[in-house]
DNA sequence: TGCTTATTTGTCCATTTGATCAAAAACATA
DNA sequence: TATGTTTTTGATCAAATGGACAAATAAGCA
């Protein structure tokens, strides 16, 4: 009596069967979504995939547009770690070796929510253009100034810190993104290839393309 | 009489109107897919976009999947271009900031093109799948063992080819598909920011993160 | 101009889809 | 076990959607 709806996501402490078919939901929500975009995901398809009907589905997210939400907003703060974790080192080439690692890791144990990620910037980000904008936005700033630090101290070479980080990111989730087009070019042999992936890009945005006379 | 359809894809001459309608459709239609993916794009609203009716639209396309084919197909020729034209050249340095020239600029003339691309592919390729299995993969094999040869004369340091040809993939076109991050990232000065995204790839993956003693 | 062909549109239909609701079933707890 | 609460589902709805058709209109051309 004390809440008019049963919905779940209101104030009161979260039953059992509530965390374990939200959790149910989520991951199922997560690689329809992935696959089909926002509008191009049925809840239907997604309650089926969590083994519910989708009456009971809406029972525990009000709507898509809410579901669509949850699922976006867990998958973000995943994204975001990795940078987070960057910092001011004395050794640059470590600092972005780990990086590289950690994000080459995400993009084969998290592909999906790499893929989701990538289709709602694709689509103009309209959820998460705000965070973007606000949070993203200062931890980048934060980062870029890392290395503008860097090239200042003559620890790397001078580069555009955006930049740079925009093809750390671009290179690392590629792997996820484009699994599709990697194995479709390597075929059975894209498992192994992805393993190397790791220190072949730590390699090549480290030491560069041209030889180098050490 | 001589054929029974008034459907535009037949083998007849195709008319001035018909080339001037398809065309607006395929425009149409690339924008909308890029945004709304496969499924979650409206035939309606393709046909809106395009200045005509429904019905209209499907006499010049027989489905919602054979304008998608069309679209892809024509997108694919665009995107294949800038590697078709690697060759085996005395200077891989002058060859690779060519191509990365290329590549960058597509993503700024074709940044839409690049996102339905980029969207087909994260949706598992179901209609590229087979294209990019033989005829993509005939072009990278290719280009792999010219990357190779220029690995085995020495004039670029020893790289994986697959990983190189994924890495200027993915940092090129991300200019394009993650726009909305970048534009969220760099506000007003984006555009200004884009035009250096040439020099500083071809400087960061030449040349390496880490100083150079020369 | 008249006739043929190409183009366009209004109407209609069967499905799909997001969402609601009340009733039933399962659950928890005193 | 009895009672109140949470969870589940079947039925239903309105809107959206892909597609089909025939009739109307516009071009093209002899």
């Amino acid at each position: 009596m004390s809440d008019r709806s049963a919905r779940a996501t209101r104030t009161r402490k979260r039953t059992r069967i509530q965390v374990v078919n939200e959790e149910k939901i989520l991951e199922a929500a997560l690689a329809v979504f992935a696959r089909y975009g926002f509008k191009g995901a049925a809840i239907d398809q997604i309650a089926a995939a969590a083994g519910m009907s989708k009456p009971n589905l809406l029972y525990y997210f009000r709507s898509k547009k809410a579901l669509y939400i949850a699922v976006l907003r867990r998958t973000l703060e995943m994204w975001l770690q990795p940078l987070e974790a960057i910092a001011a080192e004395d050794d640059p080439e470590a600092e972005i070796r780990a990086y590289i690692a950690r994000k080459v890791a995400f993009s084969r144990t998290h592909a999906v929510e790499s893929r989701l990620f990538a289709m709602e910037i694709i689509q103009g980000a309209p959820i998460l253009k705000e965070i973007l904008e606000t949070r993203l936005r200062d931890l980048v700033d934060d980062k870029v100034r890392v290395i503008e630090a860097w090239v200042a101290a003559g620890k790397i070479a001078p580069v555009d810190p955006h930049h740079l980080i925009f093809t750390l990111w671009a290179s690392t989730q590629h792997y996820a993104d484009f699994d599709a087009q990697i194995r479709a070019l390597l075929g059975a042999g894209a498992d192994d290839f992805l393993l190397t992936a790791d220190s072949a890009l730590s390699d090549l945005l480290l030491k560069g393309l041209l030889p180098r006379r050490s």
